[in-house]
RNA sequence: CGGGGCGUGGCGCAGCCUGGUAGCGCGCCUGCUUUGGGAGCAGGAAGCCGGAGGUUCAAAUCCUCUCGCCCCGACCA
């Protein structure tokens, strides 16, 4: 008699994949919902996920010369009107603070007093105020290029949220960076993407693609938008970190000029690049499995978890000392730039133990009962394979391979993510096969299906908008890095010289 | 903001149509028994049913308003 696998999350993702979204990142103790109206708290495991990925990126920003830096969170309204498409993509999202005191209202209550002359808005990014100060650093060619990063929160006030994808308060980086020439921006704007790339790929175990954004999806005030787009496991698309070409749009707004080595006065050319805690929840959806989280090892807030186990209060100082000198031994051995991260849980909850781990993540559990001591050995099992799947290895090998065992599993991860895209991107060149290819099929109300696209377009912002209206679908990216080719465009059939990727997207 | 759905102990839900002041599973606490695996038995704590009004002798159940959440759409990292 075969009963159904039971999974430690309901729904799966087969079922229901939003719910299960919300479901998972309950069950693995990263976030939860607050009171206040789209924001979330982060709780220590997720934290301490959040603080491996930025320390990661801000190792690596730092190693391409950029420093840090700290701007106020409120910015005078007069500064974000400065540059016009800039207010219109984020006028309407702000939050605007008016009042600086509150008093004792009628009712008791405390109501807001003290109207302020000018409202400030709390930052939903910061290129202006930031644009202020640059201003006032660079006069010369001498003062430039002008690196500049802060990690910071900020808010955009979104009509609809999900936790980690989009909350209405949420953390993140931006750098903004000045130069004397366009070709030296341009190649920073790339610089960073690649870093995003790289922090994805090889930190967080996510196959991006680098590209760049169409007219239409371009950063409000940018010349350029570059993106690095993941595949989630319901097949959309999520744009997981960006890096922008500001062009002289910015400086000219925030008059950031200086004078070049001929004495002439010019306009820096700026960029800025960011990424959020949105990485998380795209980490989930990239590892995720019906059973919880799948932590990739080069962020794991921890990497092992050892589960003591005995018969009785006669053995558990035994036990217990095993483990405790074996957990010494693991946090020697360096891992990813750091030493190896090891939890003991020695609660006496029976099985469930272990569940509240494969749930967390974790990449390896190990359990630690007599018979292994006895052998000197441990029994351990891997977060990426089957929870039943154990194997027993002598305890000093275990040891020295266990930096070995965590990149065999970051790379299993990684393979899988990219198997699972390659799998869900089709080159498509007719029309009907593309629209059939975003079409749900079943009668499932949650059905998965689609995945990337990647047909010609001819450049026209009609058609993108047509295929956006009529199927929910936008143009992710033009990928880099790739080869003209002839064809013709899937929305019109006029001639187009590249393809590009369609993906319904987050 | 438009369409749909939903708000009942920490989580998932039943009860609401046919009003009579709350129930189930998991989790949590205590004890005993178990112990290489999401344990068994017994006992127990915890909700006044999102909030505010109204109808009624009586409302989780009916009506009105409001807040919030989820899905789809519009918008966005």
């Amino acid at each position: 008699m075969t009963k159904k696998v039971q999974t430690a999350i309901s729904p799966t993702r087969q079922e229901d994949y939003p719910e299960w979204y919300q479901q998972v990142v309950r069950a693995s103790d990263l976030a939860e919902r607050s009171p206040v109206r789209g924001c979330m708290v982060i709780k220590p495991w997720g934290y301490t996920l959040w603080e491996n990925i930025s320390r990661s990126l801000d190792d690596k920003f730092k190693a391409t010369g950029v420093k840090n830096a700290y701007f106020p969170l409120f910015i005078p309204l007069n500064f974000l009107e400065r540059e016009a498409e800039h207010v219109e993509g984020f006028a309407k999202e702000c939050a605007v603070v008016t009042h600086h005191r509150l008093e004792k209202g009628p009712d008791g209550g405390l109501i807001p007093a003290g109207l302020l002359t000018e409202p400030l808005i709390v930052r939903p990014t910061s290129e202006t105020i930031i644009g202020e100060s640059f201003s006032k650093w660079i006069s010369s060619y001498r003062d430039l290029p002008l690196l500049i990063n802060q990690w910071a929160n900020v808010v955009r006030w979104e009509m609809r949220t999900r936790i980690f994808l989009r909350t209405s308060e949420f953390l993140w980086q931006e750098g903004h960076t000045a130069h004397a020439s366009a070709k030296e921006a341009q190649e920073r704007t790339l610089l960073m993407l690649d870093v995003y790339a790289d922090l994805a790929e090889n930190h967080l175990a996510m196959p991006v693609l680098k590209g760049k954004k169409s007219p239409a999806e371009r950063f409000p005030g940018a010349v350029d938008t570059f993106t690095i787009e993941a595949m989630m496991q319901d097949r959309k698309a999520l744009q997981a970190g960006t890096s922008h070409f500001l062009g002289q749009n910015f400086a000219r707004a925030s008059q950031i000029r200086f004078q070049n080595q001929d004495s002439q006065e010019e306009y820096a050319w700026t960029t800025s690049w960011g990424s959020s805690t949105r990485l998380i929840g795209g980490l989930i959806m990239t590892h995720g499995d019906d059973d919880g989280i799948v932590l990739p090892p080069m962020v794991a807030p921890a990497h092992i978890v050892l589960l003591p186990i005995f018969k009785n209060e006669a053995e558990k100082p035994m036990v217990m000392d095993y483990v405790e000198s074996l957990a010494r031994e693991l946090r020697d051995q360096p891992y990813g730039g750091r030493s190896i991260g090891v939890e003991i849980d020695d609660r006496d909850t029976g099985g469930a133990r272990g569940w509240d781990w494969i749930r967390k993540g974790i990449p390896i559990r190990v359990e630690i009962g007599p018979r292994d001591i006895s052998k000197n050995a441990v029994f351990f099992a891997r977060r990426d394979r089957g929870h039943r799947e154990k194997t027993s290895m002598e305890r000093s090998r275990f040891v020295s391979e266990i930096p070995g065992l965590l990149s065999e599993i970051q790379e299993s991860l990684f393979e899988k993510a990219r198997m699972f895209r390659e799998v869900h991107t089709r080159e498509i060149d007719d029309k009907k096969s593309f629209y059939d290819f975003f079409t749900p099929g079943g009668d499932s109300e949650f059905e998965i299906h689609g995945g990337f696209a990647r047909s010609h377009w001819c450049g026209s912002d009609d058609c993108e908008g047509r295929i956006k209206d009529e199927l929910g679908v936008t143009i992710r990216c033009i990928p880099l890095e790739e080869p003209p080719e002839a064809g013709r465009c899937i929305g019109c059939g006029d001639p187009s010289d590249r393809r590009v990727v369609f993906a319904k997207a987050y």
